[in-house]
DNA sequence: TAACTATGACTACAAGTGTAATCTAAGGAA
DNA sequence: TTCCTTAGATTACACTTGTAGTCATAGTTA
């Protein structure tokens, strides 16, 4: 199954995926401040998420809750892969190395990549 | 300057990134392979990206030789960081994390990225 | 109770995408 | 020279995406 989910679609997503069981209205709330969208766009792309099969309503009085059924890790697996596949032919390397351009990573990040990268040499 | 490249016109450009210059039956027989597309829909898509300004073409006899105008980082660097940003808060361990699945990296990929880890470390 | 408001449902509409088909002209084959 | 093939140019067409507007309805307030 391949639920495509566009990029603003993503961004509804985002907040579904750090905030699960919101209504439309505190979507709307959420992304005041990072994008200048209306909230009839934004009710858009919920029904849209619905209709495709990524997001679960739950009815609470008159409006609706909205909950992620696929994971983030579920879509991002794939997504990664698909990147990385296209623009690097898979290899992870590059990927990080333009990563650590201009803002460069968190030390937590590169700590985190350092263990990682540790328990791969098995 | 925001050039929108599609998916199927990446698998294009992947096709011109690693032979510039060549011309559009060339690029059909590349990717005969992988694609199971029509001459018609690859021209298309060449059209569609010296359109776009990313394809530079030069004439040789009847035909055109397309060359990416974009390179391949120029394009991927911004591409990897949007991905990253959008699905991991910017972070590139959890990437990493997802590469690792399934197929893994090959040995290459992860010496490479040790040796990048340590220079990030300064 | 009558108007107001917040919600979801339905509709809109242009631009971008995927995926070609058709038209036209220039070179090559017969 | 005449037809066939090949390459680019033009046109097509449905589906997706970005970005809303309008309509109907159920609470909310005066």
């Amino acid at each position: 199954m391949k639920t495509k989910i566009s990029q603003s679609e993503l961004d509804v997503m985002d907040v579904l995926w750090r905030r699960p069981g919101i209504a439309a209205s505190d979507v709307v709330q959420d992304l005041s401040g990072t994008k200048d969208w209306s909230d009839r766009t934004i009710k858009t792309l919920l029904a849209r998420l619905v209709d495709k099969g990524v997001l679960a309503t739950e009815k609470e009085g008159r409006r609706f809750l909205y909950t992620p059924i696929v994971s983030r890790d579920a879509y991002a697996g794939p997504a990664a892969r698909r990147l990385a596949q296209r623009l690097f032919g898979g290899r992870a390397a590059p990927i990080v190395a333009h990563l650590a351009e201009g803002e460069g990573l968190s030390d937590e990040d590169i700590a985190e990549l350092e263990a990682l990268i540790e328990s791969l040499k098995s």
